[in-house]
DNA sequence: TGACAAATACGAAACTCTTCGTATAATCAT
DNA sequence: ATGATTATACGAAGAGTTTCGTATTTGTCA
Protein backbone atom coordinates (compact mmCIF):
# COMPACT_ATOMS: atom_id res chain seq x y z
CA UNK A 1 0.00 0.00 0.00
CA UNK A 2 1.23 3.20 -0.69
CA UNK A 3 1.73 6.68 1.43
CA UNK A 4 -1.21 8.54 1.04
CA UNK A 5 -0.96 11.13 4.05
CA UNK A 6 -0.53 14.77 3.43
CA UNK A 7 1.93 15.53 1.36
CA UNK A 8 5.47 16.28 2.22
CA UNK A 9 6.09 19.96 3.54
CA UNK A 10 8.35 22.31 1.41
CA UNK A 11 11.87 22.34 3.25
CA UNK A 12 12.82 24.92 5.06
CA UNK A 13 16.23 26.61 3.99
CA UNK A 14 18.41 24.32 6.58
CA UNK A 15 16.53 20.90 5.73
CA UNK A 16 17.37 21.54 2.00
CA UNK A 17 21.32 22.19 2.71
CA UNK A 18 21.22 18.71 4.17
CA UNK A 19 18.86 17.03 1.69
CA UNK A 20 21.25 18.65 -0.98
CA UNK A 21 24.42 16.66 0.87
CA UNK A 22 22.16 13.25 0.91
CA UNK A 23 21.55 13.65 -2.49
CA UNK A 24 25.23 14.30 -2.95
CA UNK A 25 26.19 11.89 -1.09
CA UNK A 26 23.65 9.53 -0.70
CA UNK A 27 22.77 7.93 2.88
CA UNK A 28 24.58 8.99 5.38
CA UNK A 29 25.42 9.76 9.41
CA UNK A 30 24.46 12.70 11.17
CA UNK A 31 28.71 13.37 11.59
CA UNK A 32 29.12 12.93 7.56
CA UNK A 33 26.43 15.18 6.71
CA UNK A 34 27.82 17.38 9.67
CA UNK A 35 31.37 17.36 7.94
CA UNK A 36 30.46 18.44 4.77
CA UNK A 37 28.07 21.18 6.03
CA UNK A 38 30.64 22.55 8.62
CA UNK A 39 32.88 22.78 5.67
CA UNK A 40 30.39 26.03 3.94
CA UNK A 41 29.37 26.77 6.72
CA UNK A 42 30.37 26.06 10.71
CA UNK A 43 27.46 23.84 11.93
CA UNK A 44 27.44 22.35 15.13
CA UNK A 45 26.84 18.24 15.17
CA UNK A 46 23.91 18.45 17.64
CA UNK A 47 22.29 21.31 15.19
CA UNK A 48 22.21 18.71 12.26
CA UNK A 49 20.83 15.58 14.39
CA UNK A 50 18.15 17.77 15.53
CA UNK A 51 17.15 18.89 12.24
CA UNK A 52 17.43 15.36 11.16
CA UNK A 53 15.06 14.34 13.77
CA UNK A 54 12.98 16.89 12.54
CA UNK A 55 12.83 16.15 9.30
CA UNK A 56 12.28 11.89 9.72
CA UNK A 57 8.85 13.35 11.54
CA UNK A 58 8.37 15.40 8.50
CA UNK A 59 8.92 12.42 6.37
CA UNK A 60 11.60 14.19 4.62
CA UNK A 61 14.39 11.62 5.09
CA UNK A 62 14.15 8.11 6.39
CA UNK A 63 16.16 6.86 9.33
CA UNK A 64 17.97 3.22 9.20
CA UNK A 65 18.76 2.61 13.17
CA UNK A 66 20.54 -1.01 12.63
CA UNK A 67 23.52 0.73 13.30
CA UNK A 68 24.65 2.60 16.57
CA UNK A 69 25.54 5.47 14.34
CA UNK A 70 22.21 5.81 12.30
CA UNK A 71 22.17 6.14 8.63
CA UNK A 72 19.59 8.77 7.30
CA UNK A 73 18.74 8.91 3.39
CA UNK A 74 16.23 11.60 1.42
CA UNK A 75 12.76 9.98 1.38
CA UNK A 76 12.37 12.98 -1.41
CA UNK A 77 14.04 13.36 -4.70
CA UNK A 78 16.39 16.24 -6.05
CA UNK A 79 13.82 16.51 -9.11
CA UNK A 80 10.41 16.45 -7.22
CA UNK A 81 11.86 18.95 -4.68
CA UNK A 82 13.27 21.02 -7.08
CA UNK A 83 10.17 20.88 -9.07
CA UNK A 84 7.82 22.45 -6.18
CA UNK A 85 10.68 24.79 -5.20
CA UNK A 86 10.10 26.09 -8.64
CA UNK A 87 6.08 25.78 -8.77
CA UNK A 88 6.29 27.96 -5.77
CA UNK A 89 8.18 30.38 -6.58
CA UNK A 90 6.50 31.44 -9.64
CA UNK A 91 3.30 31.44 -7.80
CA UNK A 92 4.77 33.75 -5.42
CA UNK A 93 7.03 35.93 -7.67
CA UNK A 94 6.02 35.27 -11.15
CA UNK A 95 2.42 35.49 -11.96
CA UNK A 96 2.84 31.82 -12.59
CA UNK A 97 4.61 32.54 -15.73
CA UNK A 98 7.33 30.46 -16.76
CA UNK A 99 8.49 32.09 -19.28
CA UNK A 100 9.54 35.43 -17.31
CA UNK A 101 11.08 33.31 -14.57
CA UNK A 102 13.18 31.23 -17.51
CA UNK A 103 14.23 34.48 -18.90
CA UNK A 104 15.47 35.59 -15.63
CA UNK A 105 17.38 32.95 -15.08
CA UNK A 106 18.95 32.62 -17.98
CA UNK A 107 19.54 36.02 -18.16
CA UNK A 108 21.57 36.12 -14.97
CA UNK A 109 23.30 32.88 -14.66
CA UNK A 110 25.41 31.00 -17.45
CA UNK A 111 23.79 27.90 -18.48
CA UNK A 112 26.21 24.90 -19.71
CA UNK A 113 26.10 24.33 -23.41
CA UNK A 114 24.40 20.96 -23.42
CA UNK A 115 21.95 21.81 -21.17
CA UNK A 116 20.65 24.97 -23.47
CA UNK A 117 20.60 21.96 -26.58
CA UNK A 118 18.12 20.01 -24.45
CA UNK A 119 16.14 23.32 -23.33
CA UNK A 120 16.00 23.81 -27.26
CA UNK A 121 15.03 20.28 -28.15
CA UNK A 122 12.42 21.21 -24.90
CA UNK A 123 11.38 24.16 -26.74
CA UNK A 124 10.44 22.50 -30.00
CA UNK A 125 8.50 20.26 -28.24
CA UNK A 126 6.31 22.72 -26.42
CA UNK A 127 5.81 24.62 -29.64
CA UNK A 128 4.84 21.93 -31.41
CA UNK A 129 2.12 19.99 -29.02
CA UNK A 130 0.73 24.38 -29.42
CA UNK A 131 0.13 23.63 -32.57
CA UNK A 132 -1.89 20.89 -32.25
CA UNK A 133 -3.90 21.73 -29.56
CA UNK A 134 -1.73 20.80 -26.15
CA UNK A 135 -3.68 17.75 -25.43
CA UNK A 136 -4.14 15.51 -28.51
CA UNK B 1 25.21 60.50 -5.75
CA UNK B 2 23.42 57.15 -5.64
CA UNK B 3 22.35 54.75 -3.39
CA UNK B 4 25.34 52.87 -2.10
CA UNK B 5 24.10 51.07 1.42
CA UNK B 6 23.75 47.75 2.11
CA UNK B 7 21.84 46.13 -0.45
CA UNK B 8 17.79 45.87 -0.50
CA UNK B 9 17.26 42.65 1.40
CA UNK B 10 15.68 39.75 0.40
CA UNK B 11 12.01 40.53 0.55
CA UNK B 12 9.94 37.75 3.00
CA UNK B 13 6.75 36.10 1.57
CA UNK B 14 4.51 38.90 3.09
CA UNK B 15 6.62 41.31 2.07
CA UNK B 16 6.44 39.73 -1.77
CA UNK B 17 2.74 39.83 -1.75
CA UNK B 18 2.49 43.72 -0.75
CA UNK B 19 5.30 44.27 -3.41
CA UNK B 20 3.04 42.55 -6.10
CA UNK B 21 0.34 44.99 -5.14
CA UNK B 22 2.18 48.31 -5.21
CA UNK B 23 4.09 46.80 -8.65
CA UNK B 24 0.55 46.15 -10.35
CA UNK B 25 -1.45 49.28 -8.74
CA UNK B 26 1.43 51.77 -8.62
CA UNK B 27 1.73 53.95 -5.55
CA UNK B 28 -1.18 53.25 -2.93
CA UNK B 29 -2.28 53.37 0.20
CA UNK B 30 -2.91 51.07 3.15
CA UNK B 31 -5.98 50.37 2.95
CA UNK B 32 -5.83 49.94 -1.11
CA UNK B 33 -3.11 47.61 -0.60
CA UNK B 34 -4.95 45.73 2.54
CA UNK B 35 -8.32 45.65 0.11
CA UNK B 36 -6.33 43.82 -2.63
CA UNK B 37 -4.94 41.20 -0.71
CA UNK B 38 -7.57 40.56 1.36
CA UNK B 39 -9.58 39.10 -1.64
CA UNK B 40 -7.04 36.44 -2.10
CA UNK B 41 -6.79 35.74 1.77
CA UNK B 42 -8.65 37.69 4.35
CA UNK B 43 -5.91 40.14 5.99
CA UNK B 44 -6.03 42.64 8.72
CA UNK B 45 -5.74 46.36 8.07
CA UNK B 46 -3.18 46.73 10.98
CA UNK B 47 -1.54 43.54 9.31
CA UNK B 48 -0.42 45.88 5.83
CA UNK B 49 0.30 49.02 8.41
CA UNK B 50 3.06 47.26 10.07
CA UNK B 51 4.04 45.65 7.21
CA UNK B 52 4.55 48.30 5.09
CA UNK B 53 5.68 50.34 8.31
CA UNK B 54 8.40 47.43 8.61
CA UNK B 55 9.34 47.07 5.24
CA UNK B 56 10.09 51.48 4.81
CA UNK B 57 12.89 50.91 7.51
CA UNK B 58 14.10 48.04 5.23
CA UNK B 59 13.91 50.36 2.00
CA UNK B 60 11.64 48.08 0.30
CA UNK B 61 9.25 51.21 -0.10
CA UNK B 62 9.37 54.60 0.30
CA UNK B 63 6.24 56.04 1.83
CA UNK B 64 4.91 59.13 0.54
CA UNK B 65 3.34 61.53 3.91
CA UNK B 66 2.30 64.69 2.42
CA UNK B 67 -1.11 62.90 2.77
CA UNK B 68 -2.95 62.07 6.16
CA UNK B 69 -3.49 58.67 4.58
CA UNK B 70 0.52 57.48 3.40
CA UNK B 71 1.32 56.82 0.05
CA UNK B 72 3.50 53.83 -0.71
CA UNK B 73 5.49 52.67 -3.48
CA UNK B 74 7.88 49.75 -4.34
CA UNK B 75 11.01 51.01 -4.34
CA UNK B 76 12.61 48.19 -5.83
CA UNK B 77 12.22 46.69 -9.45
CA UNK B 78 9.73 43.43 -10.68
CA UNK B 79 12.76 42.08 -12.29
CA UNK B 80 15.13 43.39 -10.14
CA UNK B 81 13.80 41.42 -7.38
CA UNK B 82 12.69 38.36 -9.32
CA UNK B 83 16.32 38.29 -10.54
CA UNK B 84 17.51 38.15 -7.05
CA UNK B 85 14.51 35.62 -6.20
CA UNK B 86 15.81 33.19 -9.30
CA UNK B 87 19.55 33.78 -8.14
CA UNK B 88 18.72 32.31 -4.29
CA UNK B 89 16.89 29.32 -5.68
CA UNK B 90 19.50 28.63 -8.28
CA UNK B 91 22.37 28.68 -5.48
CA UNK B 92 19.87 27.36 -2.55
CA UNK B 93 18.50 24.16 -4.79
CA UNK B 94 20.08 23.99 -8.38
CA UNK B 95 23.84 23.80 -7.58
CA UNK B 96 23.92 27.50 -9.44
CA UNK B 97 22.69 25.79 -12.85
CA UNK B 98 20.09 27.52 -14.71
CA UNK B 99 19.76 25.23 -17.14
CA UNK B 100 17.94 22.69 -14.64
CA UNK B 101 15.87 25.28 -12.99
CA UNK B 102 14.56 26.02 -16.27
CA UNK B 103 13.71 22.67 -17.73
CA UNK B 104 12.38 22.26 -14.54
CA UNK B 105 10.24 25.24 -15.39
CA UNK B 106 9.19 24.43 -18.68
CA UNK B 107 8.36 21.13 -17.85
CA UNK B 108 5.72 22.38 -15.13
CA UNK B 109 4.01 25.02 -15.92
CA UNK B 110 2.37 26.13 -19.36
CA UNK B 111 4.62 28.91 -21.33
CA UNK B 112 3.19 31.38 -23.60
CA UNK B 113 4.30 31.19 -27.02
CA UNK B 114 5.21 34.72 -27.16
CA UNK B 115 7.67 33.73 -24.38
CA UNK B 116 8.96 30.60 -25.62
CA UNK B 117 9.69 32.65 -28.78
CA UNK B 118 11.60 35.15 -26.85
CA UNK B 119 13.53 32.18 -25.28
CA UNK B 120 14.10 30.93 -28.11
CA UNK B 121 15.69 34.10 -29.31
CA UNK B 122 17.56 34.27 -26.14
CA UNK B 123 18.81 31.16 -26.64
CA UNK B 124 19.84 32.03 -30.05
CA UNK B 125 21.75 35.15 -29.08
CA UNK B 126 23.63 33.03 -25.72
CA UNK B 127 24.30 29.72 -27.80
CA UNK B 128 26.87 31.98 -30.50
CA UNK B 129 28.26 34.05 -27.84
CA UNK B 130 29.48 31.25 -26.60
CA UNK B 131 31.34 30.13 -30.11
CA UNK B 132 33.33 33.12 -29.49
CA UNK B 133 34.28 33.25 -26.03
CA UNK B 134 31.64 34.12 -23.98
CA UNK B 135 32.84 38.23 -23.48
CA UNK B 136 34.21 39.19 -27.04
C1' DT C 1 33.20 -4.83 34.87
C1' DG C 2 34.07 -0.12 34.66
C1' DA C 3 35.51 3.85 32.52
C1' DC C 4 35.88 6.31 28.22
C1' DA C 5 34.25 7.62 23.74
C1' DA C 6 30.69 8.60 20.68
C1' DA C 7 26.06 8.48 19.59
C1' DT C 8 21.02 9.91 20.31
C1' DA C 9 17.19 12.38 22.88
C1' DC C 10 15.26 16.33 24.71
C1' DG C 11 14.23 20.94 25.96
C1' DA C 12 14.67 25.47 25.67
C1' DA C 13 16.85 29.87 24.08
C1' DA C 14 17.40 33.12 20.29
C1' DC C 15 15.62 34.84 16.01
C1' DT C 16 12.55 35.95 12.48
C1' DC C 17 8.09 36.49 10.57
C1' DT C 18 3.32 37.50 10.91
C1' DT C 19 -0.70 39.02 13.11
C1' DC C 20 -3.40 41.93 15.83
C1' DG C 21 -5.04 44.76 19.93
C1' DT C 22 -4.82 49.11 21.74
C1' DA C 23 -3.31 53.87 22.02
C1' DT C 24 -2.78 58.10 19.84
C1' DA C 25 -3.27 61.58 16.24
C1' DA C 26 -5.50 63.88 12.28
C1' DT C 27 -9.73 65.22 9.66
C1' DC C 28 -14.34 66.33 8.94
C1' DA C 29 -19.21 67.44 9.71
C1' DT C 30 -22.41 69.31 12.71
C1' DA D 1 -15.64 73.00 19.88
C1' DT D 2 -17.08 68.14 20.14
C1' DG D 3 -17.87 63.81 18.63
C1' DA D 4 -17.45 60.35 14.97
C1' DT D 5 -14.48 58.50 11.72
C1' DT D 6 -10.24 57.03 9.85
C1' DA D 7 -5.59 57.19 9.87
C1' DT D 8 -0.77 55.91 12.02
C1' DA D 9 2.29 54.19 15.92
C1' DC D 10 3.64 50.84 18.97
C1' DG D 11 4.17 46.72 21.50
C1' DA D 12 3.65 42.24 22.14
C1' DA D 13 1.76 37.54 21.32
C1' DG D 14 2.12 33.35 18.56
C1' DA D 15 4.14 30.40 15.22
C1' DG D 16 8.03 28.51 12.89
C1' DT D 17 13.05 27.90 12.33
C1' DT D 18 17.58 27.22 13.90
C1' DT D 19 20.99 26.58 17.33
C1' DC D 20 22.95 24.47 21.17
C1' DG D 21 23.61 22.76 26.09
C1' DT D 22 22.88 18.91 28.80
C1' DA D 23 21.26 14.33 29.86
C1' DT D 24 21.04 9.74 28.54
C1' DT D 25 22.14 5.60 25.96
C1' DT D 26 25.14 2.50 23.45
C1' DG D 27 29.34 0.34 22.38
C1' DT D 28 34.44 -0.55 23.10
C1' DC D 29 38.37 -2.14 25.25
C1' DA D 30 41.70 -2.66 28.82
Amino acid sequence: MRNFQTPTPKPTNAELAILRVLWQRGPSTVRQVQAELDRADPTGYTTVLKLLQIMTEKSLVVRDESQRAHVYSAAITEEGTQRGLVRDLLDRAFDGSAGKLVLQALDSRPADPEELRQIRRLLDRLESDEDRGEYP
